[in-house]
Parts: C-alpha cells; sequence; structure tokens
DNA sequence: TAGATTGTTAATCGATTAACAATC
DNA sequence: TAGATTGTTAATCGATTAACAATC
C-alpha cells in the first residue's frame, strides 16, 4: 500500500477553517466556488488553498472550481470526523461543565459520554444529561465503553498524575486544558488549549500593536 | 527613536511557554540556566532559544547562561503582563462562567471586572464575586472603568454583532471564544480560541497518527 | 587564564507564492 | 471550441538550525 508523505502541522491547522467556511457556503446555498473567490473570501491566497488541497487529491476541475458540498464533505473525511468519537471529561469544574454542557461538539461527531470528578459531592449529579462518576472509576469506563478520548479540566499536578494512568487504557487522544506539558508516549496524540497563553499573546499583541500592524 | 523590526507571530507563541518553564524553574530554586539546558527541558533547540531572546535584548551573559528570576522578569515585560489588563466577559453562560472563575488569570494581572448578558434571569448574580449586568449597559462600562479586553463567549452571530458594537468603545482586544471570524479595525487585536477546530486536529492526528508519528 | 556559553552570522530547510501547462 | 481554473512545478520568502568568534 502507498505510503502518504505526512502532512505538515501548518496545513492541518488550516483544514478546520476551510471547513467552517465551506459549511456557511453551504447554508448560503452556493454551490461551486474557485480557489481565487474562496481566496477572497478567506484572506489566504488561492496559490495555498489549491496546495493544501492537493496535498490530499485532486477536489477540483478545470474551468469550474471546486463543488462546495463534496469539498465540505472530502474534509470532513480527512479531519476525520466522518465518525464518532467518544469522550470522557475528567474534572467536573466550570471548564469540564463547560464542555459537557456544548452542545456544537456533538454536530461533529464528538460524543462527551461522562465526566469524572474526585469530589463525592459532585458525584451521581449531571451536566446536560451527563453524568459525573467518580475519578476511580475512569479506567475501567474507558475500556468498557470505547472512549478514545480524554479531556483533561484538572490542575495541572492532577493532570500530569492522570495522563500516567491513562496510558495502556486504550485512549488515543487527550484534549489537555491544564496548563503543563504532558509526556505520554507518542502514539498518544495530545492536542493542548493553554488559554493564559492564549491572553499572553492577547497582551503581547496589544502592547506591541503599532508594531504588530502592517 | 529606534523603530524595532515586528517579530514574528512564531517566536511570539513561543514566548508564553518559555514563561511557565522559567516560572517552574523559579518554584524549584534554579537560579541559572544555559540555552543547552533549557533546550533539553523544553524539547526545542538551544539555537532556537537564543535566537528567539536576542530579537528582545540580550538577556544572557557569556560563560553563565541566563539568570532564571531576571528572563522571566524580562519576558513578562515583553508580554505586557507587568501590567494590568482590565476584562469582561460577553455572555455569562457555562464558558464565561468558567472563565470568570479561573483565579489563574488574576495573577498574570488579567483582571476579569465584570459579565454581560442579556438573559434578564442571570442580571444581577455574579460568579466568583464578579456580578452580571444587562448586556445594554456594557458599552458605558467599558468606557467607564478602562476595560482593554472583551471576551466574547455567545453564539457566533451575537458575537459578529457584538464586535461591531464594540468598535469606537476604546477596547484594545478581543477574547474571541465565537466559532467565527471576527472583522474590526485592524487596531483591535482579536485572539480566537476555537475549541472545536482544536478538536478537529486532534481527530485529525489521531485518525493519521501513524503517518505523524515520527 | 581557561572553559563555558552567549550573540550573531551563515547555511539549511520548509512553507508560501507565483507561474503556467494541462484539461475540463 | 474558447475560456476558466485546476494541479503542479519552479521561485521566493521566512524560519530554523549550525557554526563560531566574541566575551564573560
Amino acid at each position: 500500500m502507498m505510503e502518504q508523505k505526512p502532512i505538515s502541522q501548518a496545513i492541518i491547522k488550516r483544514l478546520p477553517r476551510y471547513y467552517r467556511y465551506l459549511g456557511e457556503l453551504i447554508a448560503q446555498g452556493v454551490e461551486r466556488i474557485s480557489s481565487n473567490e474562496f481566496s477572497k473570501l478567506m484572506g489566504v491566497t488561492a496559490s495555498q488553498i489549491r496546495q493544501d488541497l492537493n496535498n490530499f487529491g485532486g477536489f477540483g476541475q478545470q474551468g469550474y472550481g471546486y463543488n462546495v458540498k463534496n469539498l465540505y464533505m472530502e474534509i470532513g473525511k480527512i479531519l476525520g470526523i466522518d465518525r464518532v468519537h467518544n469522550i470522557v471529561v475528567i474534572g467536573a469544574g466550570n471548564f469540564g461543565r463547560a464542555l459537557a454542557g456544548y452542545s456544537d461538539f456533538e454536530r461533529r461527531g464528538f460524543r462527551i459520554k461522562a465526566l469524572f470528578d474526585r469530589d463525592p459531592k459532585k458525584v451521581g449529579t449531571d451536566i446536560n444529561g451527563i453524568e459525573v462518576y467518580p475519578i476511580d472509576q475512569v479506567q475501567d469506563y474507558i475500556r468498557k465503553n470505547n472512549i478514545e478520548i480524554v479531556a483533561l479540566t484538572v490542575p495541572k499536578d492532577a493532570a500530569i498524575a492522570l495522563a500516567q494512568t491513562l496510558v495502556g487504557t486504550g485512549i488515543k487522544g487527550i484534549w489537555n486544558f491544564a496548563h503543563t506539558d504532558l509526556r505520554v508516549p507518542k502514539d498518544i496524540i495530545v492536542e493542548n488549549v493553554h488559554l493564559s497563553e492564549s491572553l499572553m499573546r492577547l497582551s503581547y499583541n496589544i502592547v506591541h500593536r503599532d508594531k504588530v500592524l502592517k
């Protein structure tokens, strides 16, 4: 079987944005779009769009452009959101509950199946119909319920310890909201959401905005 | 006054991570560190660390390395977190409340002063001592309370409309949690936190992880 | 001083943009 | 067919890494 050359993370970062714009175009009833029109809409170069897409296949047609619905579907497949991903959230604090209460993920096939917390007062409650279980049941739950992704919304020390206990349960990815880097075997993918770093970048760009502006 | 050459966003993205590691080194009582030791700790090249830092000044000393406390302070200054940034959050839903309840930001000088919501039932309540006001008071509040940053945790259509009304109030940045791109004048900096895009990248890297692994 | 390590220049690598032949 | 627009190669640009002279 042909080995595909690895796609750079720079490209992967752009795919969800293409996907979002294509979804909006579908909602507007647009059937086809050229790389040139698309580039104007998104504020990127047409060249980049064509290059990016051609890493995955020839989705366009000369003289016509791209079929919006088809391209949307293809990028969805590439992103792996044509299938269901089962998730559990560890940490039923404000962020954990916010994730559980956010229905947008469900639409894209990300199903939050359960929450876990060490606080007995939270155990047994539910958020948006998603139940909170005691933390010591998490490994067992993952194994029995085909859980692929664990979202960690706990303090950093707890996150580091938990990441260790999750190795070997069969999970494929960690969605890490703790402000630390997790060291796990490389077959477990870690995606970080570091809100304080995001805020610091905003701060930098505000403070230096005369320099940043082009 | 000498014009500084603009710093690339690639570098700016790395600064908060340096800052975090330096904070941890301070907590561990480490006084000095060479770019080589630091590079091993962080998993980047020593060359990159030296190049990055030298964009802002010569913080090190030949034959010695970098003074941890000093470098931490300098990067803090560069990031603009040596000062207070007043924030309001629009949208007192799960995410807005999670932000208001998260005390880590406060420590770095990011002060969440108020929440705003259009739901009268939420108005008058408070989260972590931060009060919820009616949405139509937000412009007035921003002007009177020296607000620099607005966090938007509302649905995308509301976010687009609100971004427009915020232009001209004097805010310097928008921390955008809505799943859309905001079009505002370029003197207002937008920092996006697009959780569904983060989740899609995780999905991609999970599904293609045999290709992604090096 | 000798050793260590920075600051900085030069070389390499990768990502973006431009250009255009292929083709619908 | 003629016009439009892709797919793809080549050129450019920018970011990363390597190397080493300067210097503490």
